[in-house]
DNA sequence: CTATCCCGCCATCAG
DNA sequence: CTGATGGCGGGATAG
């Protein structure tokens, strides 16, 4: 088992970074390499604790020990063996950190033997399992892939068939991670408990059995967020059960009191070139259960200035982070994949969320625009 | 007790 | 087939 040591040490070199996360590990990690485990049992210090092992502190190691410029790529193996953990776990946190910094300045760099399709969206309305109920073999469900990097001419031989049977896609962390945050730009209300996005979600067709399974990997989408300071764990009034409340803007130190924050550029929030299609539709995201639909004219209490927030948030990470992106190059085993998150999770979600922006406006757009289709019908998925 | 959520079995996906 | 990915949920731990 090759134990090779040489332990993490240097992690709290979070300098440059620091202006970036700037988040307050919990606790200096102390990541134990060898983790012989059990065994011992004499218990001298704590048995075992979770805590230690948990996604949230991983993902904190993972970036204050990766986010370096001379970073370049990551072996699996290699972040595994160092963060002292699974394999297994490495594939968690990455997923959930390519979800929320997924590509952005991926072609800008020049380079691109990637080949990861982004999501393909479609309906999320997940939960679907081939039970003993009306809906016999075929998948009605209608793939639409939204439009990628606009890849002409498909692969050799490119068949007409759609890809199939990726229901898995459908369930993946990393899907599941953009709607959560979609989620949360979303809803007028700025705390969400795990439950209610879980139901949120998915649908209503509560499986009881499908929730919980729907809100363990939420939990662990929060750990890994909460660890980026994106989204922070609050208690809901003085009693009720915990919720989570959008952070985003918290990455910048001070920048709370409004008065810091660092919006320097009137500039619009354009995007930078790209010019390109000029929609760029995200996953389009399913109002499901949503009953927040905003009654147009009287007082809308919710809606409230979301729209303007969106701006001045990705407004507010441009700046300083404009440093181009270094593309962080992953490699899965052997295979050579490129990420874009790490090195500068800012700067990525910068431009994550411009998309976002537009994307959302334009839902928000045609949803009030269209009547009110409130609550959840099907017509959600049309919009492209 | 309930809220969290880690562990790792094993279905699936590439090669 | 072998190996890489990564759903999924049992059940252990935190509170």
């Amino acid at each position: 088992m090759a134990a090779s040591s040489s332990s993490v040490a240097e992690v709290a070199m979070a300098a440059a970074a620091a202006a970036a996360m700037e988040s307050a590990f919990p606790q200096e990690q102390q990541q134990a390499p060898p983790r012989p485990q059990g065994g011992g049992a004499k218990s001298r210090h704590h048995a075992y604790s979770r805590k230690e092992k948990s996604l949230g502190l991983l993902c904190s190691n993972f970036v204050v020990l990766y986010n370096r410029e001379d970073v370049e790529s990551i072996g699996l193996d290699e972040a595994a063996k160092r963060l002292g953990v699974e394999r297994r776990r490495i594939y968690d946190i990455v997923n959930v950190l390519e979800s929320v910094g997924e590509r952005a300045l991926r072609e800008k760099s020049g380079l691109a033997p990637l080949q990861t399709e982004q999501q393909s969206s479609a309906t999320m309305s997940d939960d679907e399992d081939d039970d003993k109920l009306g809906n016999p073999d075929g998948d009605i469900e209608n793939e639409k892939l939204s439009q990628t990097m606009d890849n002409r001419s498909d692969k050799p031989g490119a068949p007409r068939c759609r890809l199939r049977s990726d229901h898995r896609k459908e369930k993946s962390l990393g899907l599941l991670t953009q709607n959560f945050v979609k989620l949360f730009l979303t809803m007028e209300v700025d705390t969400i408990s795990l439950d209610e996005a879980a139901k949120l979600l998915l649908g209503e067709g509560h499986e009881e059995t499908n929730m919980r399974t729907k809100v363990r990997r939420l939990y662990d989408i929060a750990n890994v967020l909460s660890s980026l300071n994106l989204i922070e764990k609050i208690q809901q009034g003085d009693t009720r059960k915990p919720a989570f409340r959008w952070l985003g803007r918290a990455v910048i130190p001070n920048a709370e009191n409004g008065v810091t924050v660092a919006v320097p550029p009137p500039e619009k929030i354009s995007r930078l070139g790209q010019g390109k299609t000029s929609g760029f539709v995200y996953g389009p995201f399913h109002p499901a259960g949503a009953r927040k639909h905003e009654l147009d004219g009287s007082n809308k209490p919710g809606q409230r200035e979301r729209a303007e927030d969106w701006e001045s948030l990705s407004a507010s990470f441009r700046p300083q982070y404009q440093n181009q992106g270094h593309l962080a190059i992953v490699h899965y085993g052997h295979l050579t994949i490129v990420s874009t998150f790490m090195r500068n999770v800012v700067v990525t979600l910068g431009d994550l969320f411009a998309h976002y922006v537009e994307a959302w406006k334009t839902w928000y757009s045609e949803l009030a625009q269209g009547s009110k289709q409130q609550h959840f019908s099907q017509s959600v998925n049309h919009f492209l």
